[in-house]
DNA sequence: AGATACAAACCAACTAGTCGGTCTGTCAAG
DNA sequence: CTTGACAGACCGACTAGTTGGTTTGTATCT
């Protein structure tokens, strides 16, 4: 028995798909009611305004983010004791995401917010910040362990080491966007994670040579 | 004297900037005349639609974009014979444009683009994957010649490694926007640098650490 | 005269948001 | 068990303002 309350649901998840691809100005409420069939009395009563939306939207997604963060990483975890190995495992889980068709279309709402002008009463960038800052600390707690284990072949600043990981998603994401070519992503993470076995000086692991073989 | 003609160039120069911070369906015609004080009818005897400015802005943005390349890649190249030193050289001329205030805004026309639905008639997937294609394949050919000087310290594949500077690029600006702090980006490019002197193995440069002092 | 470069009023389609009303379920009084 | 009061969920026509775009007119230059 449907409780009547999927609506909400289903408003949110098709305007999370529609803005994450036409963006958030280009995504109109009518669009989205076309799509799931709702009426426009439906829509505002369950929100006051297109920018109470906005920010259910982000704060969706960035509950969604930190799920992610957090089962990849407890997954990372699982495979070794060692930190840097952690962080190794932990962007190879990304990695294997793509292979497996984990995401149908890549790309980042924060990134979509970041570019445009979105209503102030949505407050979209305290969400941001606070999912920018979750992967940081998150990362960052294993850079440090790490590097107490590991000699750093170079004597980078861990914090924006944090920030690297999330950076090059970011920028992934756009590269797999414009190419429309997932795989783009993953060669991109794969990147990254050469960058941290060469730091802190980790064997090469499983597939043999550093690159993936194309696909 | 100024030629009448000028006032295309103002309303592509005022696009640029609005459409950079509230992105294209975010910026209204109207928005742009006003800024400009440029009349309706200017603006479509210049531009027979709004999709038709969306072009001309990303092929501006192109060809600017080329230019720094380009430019940047020279004071590399006059920098030093070595193409990884080269490379490294280019990254931390970006370093030093942040550090000197160079950017005003941070970020990119390209994933602004990306990240929205643009009209048809822009074609814009075609100027930003040029683009793309441009940074690559300068950056590949260094590449390229850097690991016929230097053993890699890993053997990654040096297309989606050319790609990577482009990315962390990308990445960059959204962090970089994100928190509105350049800063941000200077530091993950820093991190790009310091992936590229760990694969050619190069002795850490001038700076002496490998990280930046905190400004 | 004819083309170019504008100006300004105007328009149809679309925009977010409103408003009066309906339908359904719940819960307490009779 | 029935009835009636009430609340929350929902509907869809409507509106005020905005949108990209058009039309008509005009001044200037060749």
């Amino acid at each position: 028995m449907p409780t009547t309350t999927d609506i909400r649901e289903e408003i949110l998840r098709t305007a999370h798909d529609l803005v994450f691809e036409r963006g958030f100005t280009g995504t109109t409420v009518d669009a989205i009611l076309d799509v799931t069939g709702a009426s426009k009395g439906a829509f505002f009563h369950h929100f006051p305004s297109k920018g109470a939306l906005g920010r259910a939207l982000i704060e969706r997604y960035a509950a969604l983010d930190a799920d992610v963060l957090e089962s990849h990483m407890a997954r990372a975890e699982a495979a070794s004791a060692d930190p840097a190995e952690q962080m190794v495992a932990f962007i190879r889980a990304f990695e294997d995401d793509v292979d497996s068709g984990e995401l149908t279309q890549p790309g980042c709402l924060f990134a979509s917010y970041v570019y445009e002008q979105i209503p102030e009463e949505a407050h979209s960038e305290e969400v941001i910040l606070g999912a920018i800052a979750l992967w940081r600390e998150r990362i960052r707690e294993k850079l440090v362990a790490a590097s107490e284990i590991h000699p750093q072949a170079l004597d980078v600043d861990l914090d924006s080491l944090a920030d690297h990981v999330w950076t090059v998603f970011e920028g992934g994401f756009v590269l797999a966007r414009a190419t429309k070519d997932q795989t783009r992503l993953r060669d991109q993470l794969a990147q990254l994670r050469h960058y941290l076995t060469l730091l802190f000086g980790l064997r090469q692991d499983g597939d043999g040579e550093g690159n993936r073989r194309k696909v």
